[in-house]
DNA sequence: ACCTGAACACCGTTCAAGT
DNA sequence: ACCTGAACACCGTTCAAGT
């Protein structure tokens, strides 16, 4: 068939992102599959190809554009101790809403550890906050942004405890710790 | 063909495992698909079948009988620092040596979760030797793999940084925090 | 420029048939 | 009991052809 066969408008990345958006959530990699998200825009699979270059490349967009959209706590002058677990709950949250997205993105590390990515200079300035000296903020940075990521998949995935108060408490121990051993570096050896 | 069209001995589930363990090292699930298995096993892909249940059964058998042989620290008196900071590089080097098995058990948590596998046993000894009360235990040690676990994962997939040297100061600067995180919480608010 | 159908080289798994 | 071949319902992607 010709240019028009589908409809009217022609297909559009941002059409394709969304859908495969939600392919994603729903079902996870797997069920994002070029066939199904091609009959889901009523198109020949192959016509994805002039937009996408790979299954892989759209899932990389749908990664990013998702971790773009999240949203930051901005600096409103409370302690850093406060900022830090509010965007510990910023990450807990976008979490939950793309449960397999999460896991995708962290088996393809590149998708996320963009130092361009405002997560990074959101993390670094409450880590300046909170006393740590410039040649460690990055290196610090990482350790945190791990620690976080391997609790928020832990607790989205392998369902550490299925009560969500004892869910609560477990978050609140982990981001506890994280907050005693910072607040703790610029005293002790 | 018959019983023994492969050679004289018939199939064994251990014959499968370790095999399907070498794919899964060099390749990922992906490259671990029932078909290449049976041909490197000489063997029909369906003849897989009367020894597993599944493809996805199969890898769970992988992961658990590799991590059920990974060494633990025994208790040898040292320090709980010392003993906690051996535990994490003995579950580092594990990881290292089987990256793709460490993604994809991380992906179905119930592989690792399982409670009576002997890395809760020594976690939890290690908990009540640095002075974890008996109620927090479990979740502290919980919140430690987490923490572990998500740390590791970053460094063996997303290449927080390529040179060695660096990569193991990150780890200092990890567990170092957990062990501030910890020792702080006996005396801390 | 954009879309398409047919085809290729893969998957996991079911099922009926062989010994 | 164990193994097998053919088949089914899927994949991602290439390629030549259409408008």
């Amino acid at each position: 068939m010709g240019v028009s066969a589908r409809r009217g408008a022609p297909l559009t990345i941002d059409e394709i992102s969304a859908a495969a958006t939600r392919l994603m959530d729903e079902g996870g990699p797997d069920a994002m599959s070029m066939r199904k998200l091609a009959a889901e825009l009523n198109v020949n699979p192959m016509s994805l190809y002039h937009h996408v270059e790979s299954k892989e490349a759209l899932l990389a967009l749908v990664c990013t554009t998702s971790v773009l959209r999240m949203p930051l706590p901005q600096d409103d002058g409370s302690p850093w101790q406060e900022q830090l677990r509010a965007m510990a709950l910023a990450y807990r949250e976008h979490a939950r809403q793309h449960r397999a997205m999460w896991a995708y993105a962290h088996s393809r590390p590149e998708l996320i550890q963009d130092r361009n990515f405002p997560v990074w200079a959101t993390l670094h300035r409450i880590l300046r906050l909170a006393g740590v000296p410039e040649p460690e903020v990055q290196r610090m940075g990482d350790v945190l942004h791990t620690f976080v990521t391997g609790f928020i998949v832990a607790e989205t995935e392998c369902h550490l405890t299925n009560d969500p108060e004892e869910m609560d408490r477990t978050f609140d121990t982990a981001i506890d710790l994280i907050i005693r051993g910072l607040a703790n570096r610029q005293t002790g050896g």
